[in-house]
DNA sequence: ATAGATATGTCAATATAACTGACCCAAAAT
DNA sequence: ATTTTGGGTCAGTTATATTGACATATCTAT
């Protein structure tokens, strides 16, 4: 059993802070971006979530969103509007709705996604492949709960 | 060189994915906590730094926050006023502020922490030391631009 | 001593993004 | 046939941020 040390209280506080500061700066980076589309920092959330997960129902937007449905519905009524999202119904369970992006949301995501990259590509590019794949662990074990 | 196949589009989308998670997650643990004292996330966060920053002037705080000083005000308003939070006029510039959390802010912030804390110490417990350095370095270098 | 810069405080209006609560319909599951 | 599920919507409210304008005290530099 190792001395643990680096599960000071200390440690942690530092960590809550830095989670913090590292969410506010990716998730700021696009605003300019954003806001030339009249969006913000909620629509620019679930444009990756639709992104990344192509398909997704509304339910399970929810659950990654955490926000409750009417919210929810606000922002995609304006995704919809501005074209850049796309509502398909079920096929099988004609009840749900699945979401894509369709190709004006795609290069809004592009654009987005190419500024908020920087951040993130140029701190990775400065660590070794260990390091990123033990980032990787540390975050998912985090979320994970 | 090595191939930076961890430098892919798709892997960085994940990260910008995970920290948005990591975040809320991290921040909305103790929100039971914040409404017993009719609190937000807003008041969490201040609370927070001035906790890791004893005696940081109203500017400082800013700085780190990032919000402008009518939205840091109503903020500080309210810890004052619920004595959780004092202001000492600075003694060399006394144009400054020094933000202390007193006996009752401190007890505050111990409660949020426990909370909060459980979910980072349950991550870090399950990593080996040589990940937690490796979590930290690569969050700083995000963090650092 | 005075002029300008800095640190802070505050009023007012507005924007963004969330919430609660109450309903509704259509389709699926039982 | 009834209940449950997935989704949509109206209305009102709250939390947290913004912009812009100004006010005051104190420090710094000339």
């Amino acid at each position: 059993m190792k001395d643990l040390l680096y599960l000071k209280d200390d440690q942690i506080k530092d960590f809550i802070e830095q989670i913090f500061y590292a969410y506010r700066e990716t998730y700021s980076d696009p605003r300019k971006i954003l806001k030339k589309y009249s969006f913000g920092t909620a629509h620019h959330r679930a444009i990756h979530i639709i992104e990344r997960h192509k398909g997704i129902t509304i339910s399970g937007l929810l659950n990654k969103l955490k926000i409750t449905k009417q919210s929810l519905n606000r922002v995609l009524r304006d995704l919809i509007k501005n074209k850049s999202v796309l509502i398909k119904k079920g096929e099988i369970d004609s009840r749900q709705r699945h979401i894509f992006l369709n190709e004006k949301g795609q290069k809004l995501f592009d654009e987005i996604f190419l500024e908020q990259k920087k951040r993130i590509y140029t701190a990775l590019k400065n660590s070794d492949s260990d390091s990123v794949i033990k980032f990787k662990n540390v975050l998912s074990k985090i979320i994970n709960e």
